[in-house]
Formats: structure tokens, C-alpha cells, sequence
DNA sequence: GATTAATTGTGTCCGCTGGACACAGTAAAG
DNA sequence: CTTTACTGTGTCCAGCGGACACAATTAATC
């Protein structure tokens, strides 16, 4: 698996040559995960958009998990070189272009969910963020939950954010405001602390994405400053 | 469908008595993706549990998504009564509650991403999660978005810890660990800064989950504290 | 050049999934 | 007693991931 994911390996002597190659297949995954979703990704699907049988593909890849597992790691991409500035500006640009991978690829938030093994791109990704608080005072331990932190804000609010084909439920925000609503009509006993909320609620674009990464920052900075 | 999360269905007159309850169906699949995972809730599999065939299953419910996030909702229960401290403690007796919940039902963390209608007890969550915040004189969105950003970190944190049946890869830490060690013996010029966190990694039990939890924390006192 | 061994692609088959649909049986209202 | 509403069953379907045997192709070896 990790030869697979880390493109190592080694090619064979003899035989036919292959018609066609592993990151040929990954990439009509992503093409069709992308325009429709991730479970339209079938094995008959790939095979329809390439000059060979279902079957065939399994003489690449071990199985549909491993597939996607190659796929996400090649649409993950490197994560963009920035020029060094200081952490706090460092770590929220970098926060920023991971929310703008998985509005691109939003099958991403599926398909990286849970233990697995690391591919070069989401790799370099952690690198790249940890690289931020190298010279921070944080201990190497507390750099990877500060970055998992990030991490997780990010992916949740881009869950909430995105529509994307045929994973989610199909329902509009409005449709989901539009429920609480009228919940509300008719439970608002119960739900008292919710209701006012609800009453100043102002959305704008994004609000939650910087809002929550705001607080996260200034909660490292606090935790960096009294270490330093 | 917000009748059925609800428990709003109107009781019929005439014809056969039903064999058994929506309730009863879900509690069935709840058992069985507590012990296998929720890929091996089936409409057939929940159906030889009870004395009626899948397709009557249908009679009860308008498909299997609707089964599941009526199994959610009820797996969820309610929230823990807490006597009422302050915010800060109270928001982190929540955020334990909430991982505890998940621990005890892994995969709510599959079922419950993105966008859905709210079921009484998620929403009764909610509830409780805003409440701790209700005189802190933050706005009703802001108030929102702070719950919004424990959960995320939360739901990832108790993804990674938690090994459940079924829906992860089968990998164990030591797996993970095992493989990044082994790539980073050949790469290691690639990754510098996440090789030398690594180093100073000493790992103990729910480290992750308070330290973030802690951090976030730290940033919503010193946002309610700039506010007063 | 002939033979052997390794490798690729194909076709067939299997169990399983969610669900559509027609139909028979049951209970209450008229 | 008839009508009406409702429940449960059996059959059927397309699609899924994948096991497996088999033919075709190519390079290394004798």
C-alpha cells in the first residue's frame, strides 16, 4: 500500500506492456469524483472512461479502498510554497489554501476521514504547517495537535459549506433553516438558549471559517507567548 | 422526514396492527452498527432480527438514509443535566460528554457529517452547548460558531482514537506510525520540520483532545474578555 | 530460433445491496 | 356485510466489489 500510495513500484520485465498506468486510472476517478460525486466512482465507471475492462484495473490497484486512497493523495496536490512570515500569518494562509483544496476536491472530506496511511501531498501538507511553529518554543507534540486543531476547523466548516453532488442529503441551507424553524414554532420551550441565538444570528460568507480560526490562534498565541 | 425524527407520525385506524415500531427498528440497527460498524447495517440484516421481512421495513420508513439518521438521532440521546458553573467549565464538561457520546457510538461520526435536519436530540445538544455561553456577551452567531468549533474538534479527535468495526482501513496506530517511520527513513531531506517534531512526540492518552480543547477555550476567554 | 516463464487483459460468476411493485391478508368504519 | 385503509410478503431489477480461470503477449533463457 505504501509503494502504491508513494508511486514505488517496481516495474515488471516481462509480460505485455500495460495499457494503461495507475495515476491514468486515479486521475478518471477524480475527474468523475469530482462532477459527481464520489460514489459515482465505481470500479465499471473508471473502466467505461479507459481502453479496458473492470477487471483489468485489479491488476493495478488491490481494491476500491486502495484506489481512492492514491486518488486523494494525487488531488490533494503540494500544498503552495508562501514566503516565511510569522507563524500566526503563516498557519492561517495555510489554513486558507487547505479550505480552498477541499472546496475544489470536496469528495476529499470523505475520503480522508479516519486512521490511514500518508501519501507524499498530505505529507507535504503537514510539513508545511508544522514547519510554521519550528521555531515557536512548542514541543513536537503540541505542534501536530495545534495543526490538527486547524485541521479539523477547517474540514468541518468546508463540510458545512459545500454542496457537493450526490453525499450529501441533497438539501438546501434554506431547507434546514427553514425546519428549525418551524421546530421551533412549536418547541421553543424547550429550546430557549437556541431560540435567542437564533434572533442576532447575522451570516456572511466564511464567518465561521475565520471566526473559529481566530479563536484557535489566539489560543496558541497565548500558549506561545507564556512559553516564551 | 422531520416528522419521523420527531416521532410526529400520525397513528392510523383502520387496518392490521403493525408488527413493530419505528423505534424498534432503530434500535435494532443501533445495536448492530455498535458491534459491527455501520456498513453492516442492512435492510435485510435488520429485518432477520425482527418478525417481519425487509420490505416491510419500508412501511416505516421512505429509505435507508432516513433509518440511519433516525438511528442517529436517538443513539445520540440527550445531553447529560450539569449543574451550572462557569462557562468555561461548563463548555469543557460538554466538549467530555460530547467525545464520551462518540466513543460509545462510533459511528455517529459517519452518519452525522454535513448538512441534515436536526432530530430532537441533536438539537437538545445544541441547546446545552449554547446555553453555557448565553451571558457571556458574545452574539447569538458567535455563540454558534464557538459550539460549531469544539465540535469539530471533538468529532476529529474521537475519528482518530476511536477503532471501530468495520469502518476504518483495520490499521492500527502502531501501523501508521510503522510506515511514517519507514518513510521518513528515506525521505526524511523532504520533511525536516515534521521529522524533527517527531522526535519530541511523547504521546499519552486523550492529549490531543485537551490540549485543543484548551486552546480553543483560550481564545473564546480572551474574545469574551475584550467584549466585557 | 525455439522454449519457458512472467505478466496483462477478458469473460463469467457470485453474493450482497437498496428499492419498485403487485398482491394477499387484516381490521375497523360504514 | 361491504367497503376502505393499512400491513406484510414474494418477486424482480440494476448495480456494486471482487474471485477465478483462461487466452494473449512479451522478455529472458537455453
Amino acid at each position: 500500500m505504501t509503494e502504491l500510495l508513494w508511486g514505488k513500484q517496481p516495474l515488471p520485465s516481462r509480460g505485455p506492456k500495460p495499457a494503461v498506468t495507475l495515476a491514468a486510472i486515479a486521475e478518471v476517478g477524480i475527474r468523475i469524483a469530482d462532477a459527481e460525486g464520489l460514489d459515482a466512482v465505481s470500479m465499471q465507471r473508471i473502466a467505461a472512461e479507459l481502453p479496458v475492462t473492470k477487471m483489468a484495473l485489479y491488476r493495478y490497484v488491490p481494491g476500491k479502498a486502495e484506489l481512492v486512497a492514491v486518488m486523494s493523495d494525487l488531488a490533494m496536490g503540494a500544498p503552495p510554497q508562501r514566503p516565511a512570515v510569522p507563524w500566526r500569518t503563516s498557519l492561517y494562509t495555510w489554513a486558507m489554501d487547505l479550505y480552498d483544496g477541499f472546496l475544489l476536491h470536496p469528495w476529499l472530506l470523505q475520503s480522508t476521514i479516519g486512521r490511514r496511511l500518508l501519501g507524499p501531498n498530505e505529507l507535504a501538507w503537514m510539513e508545511s504547517g508544522i514547519s510554521a511553529l519550528a521555531g515557536s518554543g512548542l514541543t513536537g507534540g503540541e505542534q501536530f495537535d495545534s495543526i490538527l486543531v486547524i485541521t479539523s476547523h477547517v474540514r468541518n466548516i468546508a463540510q458545512q459549506s459545500t454542496t457537493f453532488p450526490g453525499a450529501t442529503t441533497g438539501l438546501t441551507e434554506d431547507d434546514v433553516n427553514q425546519s428549525l424553524a418551524e421546530i421551533l414554532r412549536t418547541e421553543a420551550a424547550r429550546f430557549p438558549h437556541l431560540t435567542a441565538a437564533l434572533q442576532t444570528l447575522a451570516g456572511s460568507e466564511n464567518q465561521g471559517l475565520v471566526f473559529g480560526l481566530h479563536r484557535i490562534l489566539d489560543g496558541l498565541e497565548r500558549l506561545i507567548q507564556d512559553r516564551g
